[in-house]
DNA sequence: TTAAATGTAATTACTATGGTTACACATTGT
DNA sequence: ACAATGTGTAACCATAGTAATTACATTTAA
């Protein structure tokens, strides 16, 4: 279904500027993390931008910056931030009004898709960006330990 | 995101082989409740039958049939019969392993999608086909009433 | 004033999807 | 036996969303 990989950039930029503390960092540098174009990550960063969780500085030495903490930026603002809220899609063409099931179809499914999905992003809903830049840290520390121990 | 309404579709049709009860209904009928075409129908019923919700019965007179109790079809089958169960995209190019954040950020994310995809799954887990049949025919009944009371 | 960086438009390629036509094959019913 | 019915599947087209890329005007810091 989902072919768009802009959450997961998102969530990558983000905890890149996260780890930053305040120093600008180019769609370049970022770009060369996320392993793809610098002119899509500005694109990203806009679109996040948009939704108040990101600023950017022009000029030379500017770059994109976290406009809130990383623990006040849900990982559902980033979802919403960057990537259509429709998890599932009703009928393209309206049912059949004719029939006792096309009659009253859309509003049934209505039900069904806005719980499932109130249930998704009540779980991107939990989790902080400071969340996941600890989870990252942990990885890293345990990352460590291993090359420690096996010399 | 998710641009695909297979899972309507699959609901809807499932939906009309419950209030059958057992009489084959031809991918033509079915075409013409959810308004579209039969090759369309035929191919989504293919999905449904690989997966153990409906079974065909060729000839005159043939059709679809649900292959369970409708109480024993949850949406949750439903949904991974017919929809790519991939709710969201990882990075497609890897991300640069001299990175910390490129490191270990694919780890992280698997983490925030499988708990996301599991709370939407759970949610569709717990509706069963026969829940969303009741919920047709009370719109029905309410649509009676209403009929009845406006004249 | 020069270099750096953003913001955005335009373009290309790819993939998923719905829609449609066509047809071989199986089955029913007479 | 045979005609009618219906499935199953392949092939094809159009559309839409996305990633990737190039290009360039604009802004800003040093």
């Amino acid at each position: 279904m989902n072919t768009s990989s802009r959450f997961a950039f998102a969530v990558h930029v983000l905890a890149l500027l996260s780890l930053q503390e305040g120093v600008p960092l180019s769609s370049e540098m970022i770009a060369g993390s996320v392993n793809t174009n610098p002119a899509l990550i500005r694109r990203l960063l806009s679109m996040l931008a948009d939704a108040g969780l990101t600023t950017s500085q022009l000029g030379a030495g500017g770059g994109a910056l976290l406009a809130k903490a990383p623990d006040e930026i849900t990982l559902l603002q980033v979802y919403r931030a960057v990537d259509d809220a429709q998890l599932f899609a009703m009928h393209r063409e309206e049912p059949n009004p004719a029939c006792m099931v096309g009659r009253h179809i859309q509003v049934v499914l209505r039900g069904i898709i806005d719980e499932a999905q109130q249930a998704m992003e009540a779980s991107l809903g939990a989790r902080t960006l400071a969340d996941a830049t600890a989870d990252l840290m942990r990885a890293e520390r345990a990352l460590e330990r291993k090359r420690r121990s096996h010399g």
